[in-house]
RNA sequence: GGUCCCGUAGCUCAGUUGGAUAGAGCAACUGCCUUCUAAGCAGUAGGUCUUUGGUUCGAAUCCAAACGGGAUCACCA
């Protein structure tokens, strides 16, 4: 039982010992920091049916708990605020307990798995800020949810077919020479994002030349040579054509030892991954099978519709006139494919925001064939990254590129270390391991810290922090309280919790507080699906170790068993703050 | 136009699901390194929570409308 549910059970008893009410839950919030005390109850609410002043409740409770209860040391009233303060033997007993248990914030198995799917990204254009949001987020919540007690499958699919990957390959035919990644010089994503927007640029061109004829907007776009020669090669890849085929391995090749290489640089990695170009034309059975249970109907022109009206939708297409599949089909049949591969309890879906409605139909019709799994599929929208100057546009080059990015990050963080000096006694790999390690933590922390369903600005032109509310301050202070642990280990101090009697500093007080919030945390970002709670705890719990680091001595202090316990609790807090990282996907280094 | 999201300090964001005098970071200004790492700490200044109504003991939070921004409404993915 957790010193904050004795709190509630013991101002349930009060209630009913003072009023003869019984109440089902109490709610308690922290208390602010301008007043004494750590929990604090609210007894407006109380006000009506008890008929008394909300302070006189208030009064009532406290002076019972004051009486009645093991924990409570004292309580003040402020209107209809009751705030409450403990015992230092319960602080002492909750360090203690958390200083031993191993696994702090963790869970034990829970017995249900779940599959998140993440990063998709298409094969004609390299990784961009928006895609490093996505796997952030993915791999995140992955982390989150395995801590959490699940069994997690980490996925991706990969959309490597259609009329866009066509467009590269086309462009690539007439002006690429058989340029190749190591002629080039270049990374085979990059490589391959050059010609979708070299046949971008052709394209346009083209139909500005059509318009000038006389052709509409419109025509001009459909007829435009490249338009129809790109459409020719996706036929030709759909039939099998060798050439054809042999092109887009040969290039889609290139783009997977592109990303390859930046998944590796950015710490992510997937259990399972997808291909578009197998699983394009699953599905079709699914749309059999709706129709047959009058899920779907048939239009005249064979095409295939669902009427989702009655949920607030609309109807949608699920199958064209000419027996292909849209995006919907083959997102039926990839899903049912997951299920039938893993039999997952859960199954997520990072993707931007813009494709809201795309879930909410999947969803909805995955209900209506009667899914026992659509009840646990939950579509996890994040707000796009903007620039200062609006969207990014892949094609209109105003993307932030992924690996450019990383490697502008890992730069900051050389020089700024070095302006430092701090490591000067650091082999070449040890300081490049380090610059990575902030270089990653600054960006995953920026991108991180946002709460997931929100739009978020990036501006190029100011660089990530390493200063305040960012990754490094929390790095940082991990770094810190290693250090002390090396000081202790040199100076044969062993941490210790002081025995029962001990009297705590308050700042010594609120660090056990803040840790004792961790596993609440925990599942609260799991259950919201926000990795931002884990952020913003992990920078708050950071700043309170380091006013206490700045308040008190640890060392220095004349009292030894203040001295054990302040290199206990040090050893506590990063112990969290290496888990609460971890869970962010970001590395604690052991100096900077 | 229909549907959905958003609007909090100069900037970027929190705000524990309706509670106290709305909080952080950045930027600006002032202090603090001979002592455990100053990527830090302490402080000053900065607000009509877009606006207007409503709900109630109590609203940044819930409801309605207006204004402003975004997404989506493809036989694209």
């Amino acid at each position: 039982m957790t010193t904050e549910s004795i709190i509630k059970e013991d101002i349930k008893k009060a209630i009913l010992a003072q009023f003869e009410l019984s109440v089902e839950d109490i709610v308690l919030q922290p208390t602010k920091k301008e007043f004494e005390g750590f929990y604090t109850f609210v007894s407006f609410a109380l006000s009506k049916s008890i008929r008394k002043a909300p302070a006189e409740i208030g009064q009532l409770i406290g002076a019972y708990l004051l009486e009645h209860s093991t924990i409570v040391s004292d309580f003040n009233v402020v209107q209809g605020f009751l705030n409450i303060s403990l015992k230092d033997t319960v602080w002492l007993q909750t360090i203690d307990q958390i200083s031993k248990n191993a696994h702090f914030g963790s869970s034990e198995p829970n017995g249900a798995s779940v599959m998140v799917e993440f990063s998709s990204p298409n094969t004609n254009k390299p990784l961009h800020l928006g895609h490093l949001r996505n796997n952030f987020l993915g791999d995140s919540l992955a982390k989150i949810l395995e801590t959490s007690g699940y069994q997690v499958v980490k996925t991706c699919l990969v959309n490597d077919r259609g009329i866009h990957i066509c467009k590269s390959m086309l462009a690539y035919q007439y002006l690429g020479n058989g340029e190749t990644p190591e002629t080039a010089q270049l990374k085979g994503d990059h490589l391959a994002g050059k010609y979708y927007v070299l046949f971008d640029k052709e394209y346009k061109t083209q139909i500005k030349d059509l318009i000038a004829q006389g052709k509409t907007p419109e025509e001009a776009a459909k007829q435009a040579p490249w338009m129809q020669e790109a459409q020719k090669l996706l036929r030709l890849w759909e039939q099998g054509d060798k050439e054809t085929v042999d092109l887009w391995h040969k290039m889609n090749g290139w783009v997977y030892a592109g990303f390859n290489e930046t998944y590796t640089k950015i710490g992510v990695e997937f259990d399972k991954t997808y291909y578009e170009s197998d699983t394009y034309l699953l599905g079709k059975d699914i749309i059999e099978e709706g129709l047959e249970k009058g899920v779907f109907f048939k239009k005249d022109d064979q095409s295939v519709w669902v009427d989702l009206t009655a949920e607030g939708l609309d109807e949608k297409l699920v199958l064209r006139g000419d027996g292909t599949s849209v995006y919907i089909t083959q997102d039926l049949g990839t899903t049912e494919l997951k299920y039938s591969e893993y039999h997952s309890n859960r199954y997520l879906w990072v993707v931007g925001n813009e494709q809201d409605y795309h879930f909410k139909v999947l969803f909805a019709i995955l209900k209506r064939l009667g899914r026992t799994y659509a009840q646990e599929c939950h579509h996890i929208s994040y707000g796009m990254v903007d620039l200062p100057t609006g969207k990014m546009k892949s094609r209109e080059g105003t993307v932030v590129d992924a690996d450019d990015l990383v490697a502008q990050m890992i730069q900051t963080a050389a020089d700024r270390t070095q302006e430092l000096g701090k490591i000067e006694d650091f082999q070449s790999e040890e300081a490049k391991l380090l610059y990575h390690q902030l270089a990653l933590g600054a960006l995953k922390y920026f991108l991180l810290k946002v709460d997931p369903k929100k739009r978020m600005l990036f501006n190029p032109e100011e660089s990530i922090d390493f200063q305040g509310h960012t990754g490094p301050f929390i790095q940082y202070t991990y770094a810190r309280i290693r250090s002390i642990g090396r000081k202790a280990v040199a100076t044969s101090i062993q941490g210790a919790i002081p025995a029962a009697g001990y009297s705590l500093h308050p700042a010594e007080r609120e660090l056990i507080f803040f840790l004792s919030q961790y596993p609440q945390k925990v599942k609260a970002a799991a259950e919201e699906f926000a990795p931002s709670i884990i952020s913003l705890y992990a920078f708050e719990l950071a700043k309170v170790y380091n006013q206490f680091y700045a308040e008190v001595s640890i060392f220095a202090d004349p009292n030894p068993e203040s001295v054990q316990f302040r290199i206990a609790l040090s050893a506590a807090v990063a112990k969290t703050i290496q888990h609460a990282l971890g869970l962010l996907g970001i590395d604690a280094p052991e100096r900077m």
